[in-house]
DNA sequence: CTGAAAGCGCTTACAG
DNA sequence: CTGAAAGCGCTTACAG
């Protein structure tokens, strides 16, 4: 209150660079594009003029004739309190975050929960505000999807987007194999009654990790019991609550293969629960390797997901569509992390 | 593949929005600032051109002249992991995010981890890239806070920022009169040898939550047994040390004030361990209330933080800030909310 | 390799 | 209340 605040000064712009410089604004720019057809003279001259005035480039005034805005959306279009909750999103977000601070692009967070927050987030998105979008949605049937498809909005999905006619590009860790390596594995430790506990059926987590279960006890000459299935909603009350079903509908399950870390916590608060010990009576597989998973009791045998992989491929993707390259998906390895549980 | 791409338009500009409607370019600008010294009749013939063209402001070609972005750093300039536990993380930036969106402001993410990081982001917001910060960060000394500072930006902080000669305007809850909330109530329900787990002591919350628990013993005229009191760093495991260190030097205490949810998880599985019963044996109090809270076993008394007024009142001050208005810190009272644990 | 100039899409005094 | 015009800070053909 009793210092003047002194205004913000404005910033040095290109003309005061090249005045320091003694050269035109136009080479000052050429500079700034990589230094193509500039002599090297010239390039010393701007370079130090560029520290000495401090100069930094104004992202309006190149936007406005690049027509680029150099910056990405990261769209969630999941109700929102699923997400927040789900520890693997701060992974997502964090790496994606970091992919793209590399390339000096801002990431815009947008959370579309409500149908006036869909409108609005699409007209900003459509509207040329951003290059391109991250778009963070397991479930299908999203309305987002087709807008920005209809708009020729460069997007590339976390996960395979279910039911749309359109093909966004996806990046995803390899739901199947690594349901697949953790069934093998339960079957390895000499389990024979392997029950499973889905995600969400209409979502790609849900399905492929489902189909990878079921495929690799039909190799190893199991039955399909649907008494040894039961679908969960990625929470841990699911779990719970599908742990218990499935106790009540095959009291004599010796193992459960839980579709995420998350249900597999409440799993094993239901197994508790019922007086099951863990492993010696069921053993129990999750899926994500999140940061619950070092932390529950026994701690969680599970699959990594490699969250730093896929958020740098996105970034990767996204940055080559933006650059008019044809799309292109990419399915990263998982990783089984054998730890107390199974 | 097949398809060929048609490009995507331009979109229209106040150009045609000018045209359509039969009017100076000035006009429509005018109406889009919000339609003072604008005749009924213009009003309206823009206002439907508006809407038969689709146009939408080009915010970069705004923000150039108007020298503002429109809008806002969400900065974190904690060690990433910490943050990116933390629950109480997701519910301040779903938070603020939702509450900017109303204004029509972008929240941008970013992460200042390193060292190089906090040079790339500290150049970018005092380029005027970004109208203003939100900034979290909770240990002392925080570089960015001086920068920030020095810069004039306006900034306010999640929590009071300690350790600078700067008045940073802040918005925090009433840790004080939250921890002595629950003290009370666990004095009411009898107990007498209250240990607590502080949050670390380079925070305000570490500080002011004990700082409340002390006084309110004190009040209660019992003594400060410093073996009663064990530093945590707000994470699970380090709840879960703190509190088998507090079993070891006061092996008689029959509750504990927990300054975090997290930790409180934590040291309700060193009780477990210890064979304490809870809360029979030992009542166990939290702080936070964030999603975890009532998935513990037993779900946990906790001092509930106003996540969406925090995080509202955050970008109202900012706003003022910004409108150059002068700073001003605000507390929110906190609310103690009592399941099973105590 | 370099400079002069046009133009990106807006806002805002300034006259009227 | 309205229009003409200047200008925000850049990039990019275009000549040379």
């Amino acid at each position: 209150m009793t210092e003047a605040t002194p205004a913000r000064r404005r910033p040095p712009t290109i003309h005061d660079v090249a005045r320091e410089a003694g050269i035109s604004r136009g080479t000052v720019s050429r500079v700034l594009q990589g230094g193509h057809n500039v002599s090297p003279e010239a390039l010393k001259a701007v370079n130090a003029a560029i520290r000495k005035t401090g100069y930094v480039v104004n992202r309006h005034a190149r936007s406005l004739v690049t027509q680029r805005s150099d910056s990405v959306a990261f769209l969630l279009t999941e109700p929102q309190t699923r997400f927040f909750e789900d520890p693997n999103f701060n992974q997502l977000l964090r790496g994606c975050t970091t992919a793209l601070a590399k390339h000096d692009i801002p990431l815009l967070l947008m959370i579309a929960g409500t149908e006036e927050e869909r409108r609005r987030i699409g007209r900003y998105i459509t509207s040329g505000h951003v290059d391109g979008v991250l778009l963070v949605s397991s479930h299908s049937g999203n309305p987002m999807v087709e807008l920005l498809d209809e708009a020729r909005m460069p997007v590339v999905a976390c996960g395979k987007p279910l039911g749309h006619t359109s093909t966004t590009p996806y990046v995803a860790a390899d739901d199947n194999e690594g349901a697949r390596a953790m069934v093998r594995y339960l079957l390895g430790t000499g389990r024979r009654r392997i029950a499973t506990i889905t995600g969400p059926l209409d979502t790609p987590g849900g399905v492929d990790r489902l189909n990878g279960y079921r495929e690799t006890l039909a190799e190893a000459g199991l039955p399909q019991d649907p008494a040894l299935v039961a679908e969960g909603d990625y929470s841990r009350a699911g779990g719970e609550a599908a742990m218990t079903a499935l106790l009540a509908a095959a009291p004599d399950l010796d193992a459960v293969f839980v579709a995420s870390d998350l249900m597999a916590d409440g799993a094993l608060a239901a197994l508790e629960q019922a007086g099951r010990r863990v492993p010696e009576d069921v053993a129990v597989g999750g899926f994500d390797d999140s940061t619950i998973a070092a932390n529950t009791r026994p701690a969680l045998t599970t699959v990594r997901q490699p969250w730093d992989r896929i958020s740098a491929e996105m970034v990767r993707v996204l940055q080559s569509l933006i650059a008019g390259e044809p799309p292109a998906s990419v399915i990263l390895p998982t990783e089984l992390i054998v730890r107390a549980s199974a």
